[in-house]
DNA sequence: GTCTATAGGCTGATAGAC
DNA sequence: GTCTATCAGCCTATAGAC
């Protein structure tokens, strides 16, 4: 997976330093929030560089992107192959997730932002690669259907579910941060580790997906 | 609650209608993405009036988060006074979310941004407003460990997952509109209602949090 | 590939008439 | 309370030297 234009033994060092100070600023501050100045300073490069290596702003934004959801995609593909059981795919999909999200800090804010805006900055042939994410989790809640470990549930809700409370977590540890910093937090109250938000989420859906071996405890 | 200014007997109506067109815009493509004069166009009315009535482009956005949380905390205050058992408070407490993030359709996109960014439009004053929310799912989950229903979980992972899948479901309904415009929803597939979403999460978190009444099927 | 200098366009805010 | 006209500042992109 060689880039194009590489004539030097210089490996991109720019594009790359580009790349990933942008996508620091573009999660924290959004597309238009984030000048071109700014992410070139950071960068330890010149401002003109963007334009040279990506054609603009937004070539750089989407450069970015597509890096994102490709490496996502690369990882998830393997759990399609997976033999083993539903209950347990789905608690690697999170951790999946969540891997990628710490090792990619920007990815989750970006995700979202951009999939709130009705994917503003995204031509349409980069939608697949968002619905390849949801095709993961589908296959693996309807193999659970199909082998009974898991009750009727629908792939795109359960999909929903996981997907938003794992990008929300990662995304939102900026206001943690920041409610620690001003001393907001209520006594003996102090922000999860991701670790521990990783397996409660493993856990309530594990939990919450079981077919019925027994009832639910209260009803209306 | 009346306004201040009032004079005649004009209800606010400019300040009203600025209010809605901005937040509608602000959730779609945040502050740095919106344009004044977008917001007074939208709304009907002079772009000078924004720096009239509020101050500012800062102004505006600011007094629609502060009404939003306001809105919200009033709904919620009922469920920490309920009698309720501690299950059917989280059901309601679901409930509330959804049914004001569809009253007020730009509450989770603004919501969710700002968190995002380390809430960088908020003063410190405005945390607790944030944390209230939070304070709400505490009581419950709390209540509800106490009183035997809800095994042991930590009330802020709790409160993360749900208002964090709530928010992000709400808050993505544009780029599901897009899937469907493009045409790209793989077959038989659909957006779920609103409806369905709630009533997802409500059976999920009811069963995940359940006390250990089964062991959980699988483990690895 | 990198840098400097600059152009050209847009943005939010306000002064002042009504 | 509302509107028009206007301005100063800022931002991205590029031409052209090295």
């Amino acid at each position: 997976m060689a880039r194009r234009t590489r004539r030097t033994h210089n490996t991109g060092a720019t594009r790359e330093a580009l790349m990933t100070a942008a996508a620091d600023l573009f999660a924290g501050r959004g597309f238009d929030g984030v000048r071109v100045e700014q992410i070139a300073r950071r960068a330890g490069v010149n401002k003109a560089m963007i334009s040279y290596h990506f054609g603009g702003k937004l070539g750089l934004y989407r450069a970015i992107l597509v890096d994102l959801f490709a490496g996502m995609n690369t990882e998830l593909e393997a759990l399609g192959r997976s033999p083993a059981p539903a209950d347990e795919l789905l608690r690697e999909f999170v951790g999946i997730i969540a891997s990628r999200s710490r090792s990619h800090p920007g990815f989750p804010a970006m995700l979202i932002r951009e999939v709130i805006s009705g994917g503003q900055h995204m031509a349409d042939s980069m939608l697949p690669r968002i619905l390849s994410v949801f095709q993961s989790v589908r296959g693996i809640v309807e193999k659970g259907v199909r082998e009974g470990t898991f009750r009727a549930v629908d792939p795109i809700l359960t999909h929903l579910t996981i997907i938003g409370s794992l990008v929300f977590f990662f995304a939102t540890d900026p206001m943690r941060v920041r409610m620690v910093k001003a001393g907001m937090l209520p006594e003996g109250v102090k922000p999860p580790s991701p670790e521990a938000f990783v397996i409660h989420i493993q856990e309530l859906v594990a939990r919450g997906l079981a077919a019925e071996t027994a009832p639910v405890p209260t009803r209306r």
